[in-house]
DNA sequence: ACAAATATAATAGTATTACTATCATACTTT
DNA sequence: AAAGTATGATAGTAATACTATTATATTTGT
């Protein structure tokens, strides 16, 4: 599906808004007992998982809670996600395949490499906006529960495990195009993965800081994160970038 | 104590070491019920605290299994800590006291402001050794559970309370301090808070990577994170520096 | 040296969590 | 109409995260 994708360049918004309505976003399928997209009861657990993580926060969000939400049974939540920890990981996942989506639509197009990076750091570090292109999934929310829960489903003693499985492969192949776009920048820059884990890392990090601790970081309405990392990434790789 | 400290710059590693162990790190006393540096139990919970941590991940690591490791009960430590999350912050926050007087002890009498940034970035940023200057604290295995867990314990829905009762204090301070050596390099530079915050959080997330996550890093056991940040924040100073 | 105060240990108990198991029912497909 | 599948309801278990009470040991003041 992706490669028809990359073939459509220069579409605009509306356009694209349909086109991602009708893709589905691929997950590892030993991340979840039975597919939330396949049936009405999946879709109403990944919709309102969403909404309560953010509102409880994922230490305070249960199965029970969701069943009694969503006028389910604990018991048939169980029969989709193993445990809330699966379900963290279904829907960061998730996540970053949109994001995913977002980056190669907009920047396949774009043949100068420096214009290529600076357009990949905006989608990757900016707010995510209201724009309904999945029915049942609010990004909004999702963007916010991966600022603030996205670290807890790593910085587990599973990792190595979880990591072999599979667990985190989008997530690493969007570092990964990263780091291939700021080569194609700069080719002998050092630390080119290490810039690019930074980016989606640090971008995440400055968003928390922003609203929480605010004396910890010079970004704001007014100045997005975005603007802080591009001109981070630019003056980093020498070259300078008017855009 | 911190002001007796300033004025002793040019001192080796011995006479630090002596000093550090006579030097009480300073925490916020909402953090803990009773003092755990005023008794010999409170000691233990601590040094065992560390190695349970890192040996079973925060998730697992119960006061239960506490008590029962240091021979004494459950609700004796809870005399000390309220739970575990207040336990963690207390640790998290020794150990960034402990860095802050690395910090001021190693940098203090660097006149030359890019000297001292790069000394700071340095001592920030790379992995703790072996010295054992207290003796119940392992520092190493400290360090270890700050990169592991660190960003659990503000991660949470109750952040902003505990921020206003004071909690992360000193690790806000330390990242204003290298602000202001940011600063004292290039006093234009848009974005001297985010950079910092950027160094202390991302050095952490770089050893995780080279964990658990190899492909996401440029640096190992040769190329150190601190290489990395000393290149990227000299770069983005646009400010060479040859150390 | 003795009483009083304090710290710790032992035990028990509660509500909640994170599940597993079983059975009933409803809906769907052949 | 029978069989299969999805969901719902209920019950049960072990562990967690505490709180409360009482007993005992240790320290301290006079």
């Amino acid at each position: 599906m992706i490669v028809i994708l990359l073939y459509l360049c220069s579409i605009n918004g509306m356009i694209m808004e349909k086109l991602l309505k009708s893709v589905k976003i691929n997950i590892n399928d030993k991340i979840y007992v039975k597919d939330p997209e396949s049936s009405d009861l999946g879709r109403r657990i990944i919709e309102h998982s969403i909404v309560m993580i953010h509102d409880l926060g994922f230490e305070a969000f249960t199965f029970k809670k969701l069943g009694l939400q969503i006028g389910s049974n604990e018991s048939s939540v169980y029969r989709y996600f193993e445990n809330k920890h699966k379900l963290l990981l279904y829907l960061t996942s998730w996540y970053w395949g949109w994001l995913e989506y977002q980056l190669v639509f907009a920047t396949n197009s774009i043949p100068k490499p420096e214009d290529k990076l600076a357009s990949a750091i905006r989608i990757l570090t900016r707010a995510t906006e209201v724009d309904a292109s999945f029915s049942h999934i609010n990004e909004v929310l999702l963007n916010k529960i991966v600022i603030n829960e996205y670290s807890k489903s790593y910085l587990t003693k599973e990792v190595d495990q979880e990591n072999k499985e599979g667990y985190f492969i989008i997530y690493k192949r969007l570092v990964n195009r990263i780091r291939e776009m700021i080569q194609d920048v700069n080719s002998s820059y050092p630390y080119p993965a290490s810039l690019a884990s930074s980016i989606l890392e640090g971008g995440l990090h400055q968003y928390f800081l922003m609203d929480h601790f605010s004396s910890m970081t010079d970004c704001n309405e007014k100045v997005p994160p975005a603007e802080f990392f591009v001109d981070l990434v630019f003056k980093t790789l020498k070259k300078d970038y008017n855009g």
